[in-house]
DNA sequence: AATAGACTTAACCATCTGGTTAACTATTAC
DNA sequence: GTAATAGTTAACCAGATGGTTAAGTCTATT
């Protein structure tokens, strides 16, 4: 698993781990309608305050989420930036997806011979 | 209903944790290219055939990517919706954010003495 | 000071993940 | 038919994840 090739892959995984959890999801979405507070975040979802804060926790690491804390409350708020890298990312996928219509033709050309495809001589012979 | 943004929250959660992984995303970034089939995909990866396999089927779950049985080839190709509904979700959050401005004063009205949110003004820092 | 409120930490637990190897099936080549 | 190729399935494993309860800390109130 040595494959480092860009500096932002862990970054990447964070974020998204952090977006695949519908729970996570809704807080976001609760803070994108403005801040709020950990038991104002608790309120609407139905775990446990420590569950809640877990999550919390999360989604700060992912930076999606910024907190301070204030006196005993800790408010919560949308990051300015949350999603910027992962839809830098998509897009970027869907730009090379697009740009792959210039390079149809190479496989195509490859392809096309046989529809089953079986016998151009790829793979590792 | 103001809940929920984007399609199917448990598709939604297959998609996210899909992408979270650096694997899997190299795989879609390959496929991005152009079509390939199994033993294709594992080249540049280090794990094992089989391990790469369940990646491509967690992809195909997610719906980012396809796949069809020719011969004893399996060919695999990004999904031509691959991320749409990933990019719709945060576009949607993103625009809340933005929204949220339109409703600050509602918010503000809500919360009146200080139960949290600590801030009535916007900004950055 | 004592109590209540709002988190926070700790400990624990079941399940899910990502990975492996070994053995098996299905196609194609010889 | 036998062998090679390409993929599939099964069994297993360590570690991460999402959740819990119980106890502890820090602030604000009375």
């Amino acid at each position: 698993m040595v494959k480092s090739i860009a500096p932002a892959r862990r970054s990447l995984d964070r974020t998204f781990a952090a977006l695949s959890d519908a729970t996570r999801r809704s807080i976001l979405e609760q803070l994108a309608a403005g801040p709020a507070s950990i038991s104002e975040l608790v309120a609407p979802v139905e775990i446990s305050l420590p569950g809640l804060l877990k999550h919390v926790r999360i989604l700060e690491q992912a930076r999606l989420v910024e907190t301070v804390k204030v006196g005993r409350y800790r408010h919560c708020r949308l990051a300015a930036e949350a999603g910027d890298d992962v839809s830098a990312w998509v897009d970027g996928l869907r730009e090379r997806w697009e740009g792959r219509l210039d390079r149809v033709e190479q496989y195509v050309t490859n392809r096309r011979a046989r529809p089953t495809g079986g016998r151009e001589g790829k793979g590792k012979s």
